[in-house]
RNA sequence: UGAGAUAUGGUGUAAUGGUAGCACUACAGAUUUUGGUUCUGUCUGCCCAGGUUCGAAUCCUGGUAUCUCAACCA
């Protein structure tokens, strides 16, 4: 009876060292979005290892906002970024913004070309991009390397009091032009952009680069893991290069795989592209990728954090299938969900011959059949009932379970019905199916009678009309981040991705505010009433049935 | 002959010199008032080649492959 313990992920046993070790009694991390665009499901691996870790350690979040280029940014991310880590359920300890460091940031730059260590550069963007050379030709020195301590200080200010236009001067470390880490070659630190910014208005027209920037907000803060994701492993030398030049708070820099889902787009910058062209709605339609997004589309922070765990924590690209996330989606809400029934598209009317006239029964149905003694919902039975289309077939194969001629189904938590008659159009549509009802069927009188199917069913009478909407996966290719060369990503935007079409609820499912969805087969369905002004995710009831049953 | 990182079933993830385990997927069966859920079973794996060792996914040597870096983005 071994309680198995979870294994550590390398962070864990770093920090596990760390504190240990004494190197720090307790912990700080910190989650450092840009705000130039709304979180994405990478984002909530990030969140859940940043928040996750501390919280396992007994240690603190900063959420910090990397807000270092003003054209970029903007306040409407900020609070949407505050709302999708709320919704996950993390709290930070203090809200920060790397623009409230450029002071230190700026007098941290005096002091670097104090030391001799930071130049003005007059050169162009291209001739600075060709001097540096490429992963295989050490970069030459520009020609403005050597000024003088003085000179470059003046200039500095001057850029600093607004003295140049845009890319006419920038700031530059002064390392090595030949280092074989290219990140090493006079990495630049301050570039002129006479922008707002979100927060400091015009009060800088200079701005810092990232490099120059993260490690210090760090060390000001004394985070003592600052966890980002692989790609920034090349700049770890510079973020250590940084700190110990300036003799600051060691923070140090360690770095996980970031997350790749398939058939999902998880770049930022495209995300920005699909809204902006208005090929989704916004950053919260239902088939993007983003938090809010996916919440609308009614997944739950617990999944999303199930999932997360299910991962792991590892340093060598990751590419997960979706189908583990929707498998979380679906254990999480499976338990959670209220379910009703609905009959979508273009459904078959059920007419049961023997049912007293005006006659209306109804039923105390479960809202989750997972606990049956739980709360209910009031269903009403009526002699004029709806069926799904797909679940009534003519010649049925054997292994068709459902509504035949002469055949008997369940209509779920009711009667057994059998179909002796069907009714056609002119054009051999079949338009009623006209049924017998057994009363001795009715759940609760005397013995439980089996069959082989159970349909959802709605009451003519009482059915709401509603819009069903079906989301696919928005794109066709399963690894969009290895779109062909030659290809645009938006060529394999998938055209059936959102399906509308007409359909009828049970009048219960109207009333319910649960916010709670499911997703089933990944296709989930999303209801919004006739008058649009609320929207009603709901558990599916069909979709699985449809998709599942494989004629032979 | 640039620097750095990483290699375990289809996909992810464990193992810290001692029986390669777990989850998702796929497939098969049982149960079932959703063809869902649940339960059971099956299929596939240590990048390659040497070496050390009684014993190697793990240690050593040499290869190979993949990813990141040449933005005044982060």
């Amino acid at each position: 009876m071994e309680e198995t313990v979870k294994k550590l992920n390398f962070l864990e046993e770093i920090i596990e060292d760390d504190l240990k070790s004494g190197k720090c009694s307790s912990i700080l991390t910190r989650f450092p979005p840009e705000p130039n665009g709304y979180l994405h499901l990478g984002h909530a691996k990030s969140l859940c290892i940043n928040f996750g870790l501390a919280q396992k350690y007994g240690g603190k979040t900063n959420l910090r906002y990397d807000d270092t280029n003003p054209t970029k940014e903007d306040t409407e991310y900020v609070d949407a970024i505050k709302e999708d880590i709320k919704w996950l359920g993390f709290q930070w300890e203090k809200e920060c913004y790397a623009s409230d460091y450029f002071q230190q940031l700026y007098d941290w730059a005096e002091m670097l070309v104090e030391r001799g260590l930071a130049y003005v550069d007059d050169q162009t963007q291209e001739q600075i991009s060709e001097g540096r050379g490429t992963v295989e030709k050490p970069g030459i020195e520009s020609p403005w390397r050597n000024r003088s301590v003085e000179e470059n200080l003046r200039l500095l200010r001057e850029m600093k009091d607004g003295k140049y236009a845009d890319g006419e001067k920038v700031l530059r470390a002064k390392i090595d032009m030949a280092h074989p880490n290219m990140m090493f070659r006079d990495p630049i630190l301050y570039r002129i952009k006479h922008a707002h910014h979100h927060r400091t208005g015009d009060k800088w027209c200079i701005y810092p680069m990232y490099d120059y920037t993260h490690g210090q907000c760090d060390s000001i803060e004394n985070i003592t893991h600052s966890i980002c994701t692989l790609e920034f492993d090349v700049h770890r030398p510079l973020y250590d290069w940084f700190i110990q030049t300036l003799g600051i708070y060691p923070s140090h820099q360690y770095e996980f795989a970031r997350l790749n889902l398939t058939y999902t787009l998880m770049s930022k910058r495209k995300l920005l592209e699909l809204v902006q062209k208005g090929l989704v709605s916004g950053w919260d339609d239902p088939r993007m990728p983003t938090l809010c997004g996916v919440r609308r589309r009614g997944y739950t922070a617990e999944a999303l954090k199930m999932f997360c765990d299910k991962i792991g924590v590892t340093k060598h690209d990751q590419l997960m299938d979706i189908q583990l996330l929707e498998w979380c989606v679906r254990q999480d809400l499976n338990e959670r969900s209220n379910r009703y029934m609905v009959v979508s598209d273009d459904p078959i009317k059920l007419t049961v011959t023997n049912w007293p006239a005006g006659v209306t029964e109804w039923f105390d149905c479960p809202l989750n059949p997972s606990d049956p003694e739980g709360a209910k919902r009031k269903v009403p039975f009526t002699g004029e009932l709806l069926i799904d289309r797909a679940d009534f077939m003519e010649d049925a194969p054997n292994k068709f379970f459902r509504l035949k001629p002469d055949g008997e189904v369940r209509l779920k938590y009711t009667y057994i019905v059998k179909c002796n008659e069907i009714v056609k159009d002119s054009d051999g549509k079949v338009v009623e199916l006209k049924c017998t009802y057994d009363p001795s069927t009715r759940p609760g009188n005397g013995e439980w009678r089996s069959v082989k199917g159970t349909i959802h069913w709605v009451s003519t009478r009482y059915a709401k009309e509603i819009e069903l909407r079906q989301y696919d996966r928005l794109f066709t290719l399963a690894d969009m981040s290895q779109v062909p060369e030659d290809k645009d990503y938006k060529d394999f935007l998938n055209p059936q991705s959102l399906v509308v079409e007409k359909g009828w609820c049970e009048p219960a499912m109207l009333e319910d505010n649960s916010g709670i969805a499911v997703q089933f087969e990944r296709v989930g369905y999303y209801v919004k009433d006739s008058d649009s002004t609320l929207e009603h995710p709901v558990f599916n009831k069909t979709v699985a049935l449809k998709d599942s049953y494989k004629p032979e």
